[in-house]
DNA sequence: GATGAATGAGTATTCATTCAT
DNA sequence: AATGAATGAATACTCATTCAT
């Protein structure tokens, strides 16, 4: 956690071939489980490294630094959630007040798996957070959710529209870290996440009334 | 961010003086001074002892370990947070849903004032976090949330309720927090709270009617 | 003389490249100075590694901690003395009377040299006297000197014998250390070590008289 | 272990009221406890004073520093051993080399008693061995052993009588200490005695018959 | 005399990063 | 490209001793 790391965060080089690609996954997988068994503070290189099965040098030829290892794990959610997000976001099919549900529970549910990893990697959070690069990727996935939200709230006037926005997929997400915190039960989960979803369509539903 | 810790992380003597009082706050208020400055990755017991003053021995001789000093940060955080929540809670004369939204507003407020220094105390939560003193102090704020809530959703049976007054409390502070990270004007926040509190509103709302 | 201690004591890697081989001699020559010079109270891996010409780190690479090195300066001291001792004991050309005085005189000889850093080292035991692998160095001498008691104590029966080794095995060493704590002159030390040779071969001519 | 240290080592002032002599025993019997309960490497003034129910302050009152604490402990010791051996050895009524062996059963028992308190106390005698008042405890108790000396080798040349006195009496303390070292059982005990007893009179009865 | 708060030098150990091979 | 040895700043915490009250 010291400081003597350079300013860049993305990755060093697009590896091209795929010896280099397969390496640079064999070190993510590598720092994902330092990062579940170790915790944050003993994230470190060299465990990520050594678990990899890798040199050192290995791992700065392909990361600038520390904090690059944990962006590019963090990015990987997020787009990763993203993905979901869309997908399920998209379903012309289903009214929206039911798809913001299935979101939920999808989300709740994908926070709960890998919990100890999330949460090492939320304590790391002050090491990539600052990173430009990281605004950018969740600028996208709230790009999605905005334009579900003009689906969901359509005669909602732009400002509160923007605000219901912010607040719904904020409570999204640190709720659901938080609530993933802890180890729970597929039912909790459910139960959770259902309370969660009522939450959220009652506010819905109370804004497209006014 | 290491981890020789000793296991204790309550104050280590109770001033009795006037003197240790002081001292104590002295530290404390520097404690802060260097988490707002300087972030949890540079919070380290030499930098507290120097801002305020003091050897870093006389530091030791009212914390334990560093931790300590982090946990009592926090800790009186939360006791403030608590007669806060406590005072607007009790307030009969008003009804329970405006209560709630002062409540919400008067919380988020709270929260963005020395923000940095609150996002620095988070930062440094795995430090303090496990420690079973930590629990105690939260427990006794959900307390009185419970009992809030007994008045908000007097029909409501027993699992909702208490699923309610979880998921309510929680959003509460995992989303106030995270909203008081950026810098926010006087106006954001109010919009912010107000739409908060029309969240909880319309969810509370719609359990009574059920 | 503090406790942070890391449980392992045994070196941190095996040396295979040459360079590795010259770093480790050269540590441990400095560790064997500061020693001596400094004494075991002040015997810390800064100074082990200023002596050596060398960053602390690089000390660190090659013993998990500050107990390691004085482990295997012990051990290396050990291994001599084994190897000295089978040397003696495995002439089977003379008596074993013989064998047995100059066994004591070679001792008390080697004790004598550098005593000042065996004092150290000796001093320094509570570091490393606790680990395994402390036991182990050790039980592979007694082994040696348990079968030349064998030849020396014929008759005698095996109780009687393994008290007579182990009496005589640790008066040896512990009296040899205790003489060698003073500085010493050649004379002194052949007149002593005659003595002790003289007491053994009493007590052991007495116990196969009987 | 640190060195900031007065050189003086014994008493700071000659307790001439009740109260003061009170207060030493009370200091003196915490420190044994905290040397037995804790080792030589965490005995440190404030475990003493807090284990006594006493100052700090007051425990530099009687003694000038750490090592004077450690080396009255010793003392005490060295002065209890004297006596027996003296009470022992002056036994005219018994031969001498009965008394002897005597003396060995009952100094490898006492040794063998609060093993571990004076485990730490040797661990400790880096910080006291050296002072000058070490030695002239050691000597009244070496002048005994001497005198009792000249009446078991009569017939033997000086030289070598004094070389038996130091001989046997190192053999016997360091020894003794060695094997106390280990938790031993009585009959493990008495054994031992005897051998060394034996390997004594051996010794002494083949230097008379020269 | 007694107290115990205050001091601050001292120490073991970790870890991000570089760079010669 | 890959390696991994070397670096050394950084950090938490202890403890002997002093001295104002």
């Amino acid at each position: 956690m010291t400081s003597r790391q350079t300013s860049q965060i993305s990755s060093r080089k697009q590896p091209k071939q795929a010896r280099s690609t397969e390496l640079v996954a064999t070190i993510l997988e590598a720092a994902i489980q330092v990062l579940a068994k170790e915790g944050a503070a003993r994230f470190t290189t060299a465990r990520v490294a050594e678990k990899a099965g890798v040199s050192i040098g290995s791992v700065y030829q392909y990361f600038p630094n520390k904090a690059a290892i944990l962006f590019r794990l963090q990015s990987d959610e997020w787009q990763q959630t993203t993905q979901m997000l869309c997908a399920i976001l998209s379903d012309m099919d289903k009214p929206p007040l039911e798809r913001l549900r299935t979101l939920v529970h999808t989300f709740i549910h994908s926070e709960c798996e890998e919990a100890q990893m999330r949460v090492a990697l939320n304590d790391a959070a002050p090491l990539y957070r600052d990173a430009p690069e990281a605004h950018e990727v969740r600028a996208t996935g709230e790009q999605i959710f905005q334009t579900f939200m003009l689906e969901l709230l359509p005669e909602v006037p732009e400002t509160t529209r923007a605000l219901a926005c912010d607040l719904i997929s904020t409570t999204f997400s640190t709720v659901g870290k938080d609530f993933s915190e802890s180890p729970r039960t597929a039912a909790e989960i459910t139960a959770y996440a259902d309370a969660m979803a009522d939450m959220f369509s009652a506010y819905v539903t109370v804004l497209n009334q006014r």
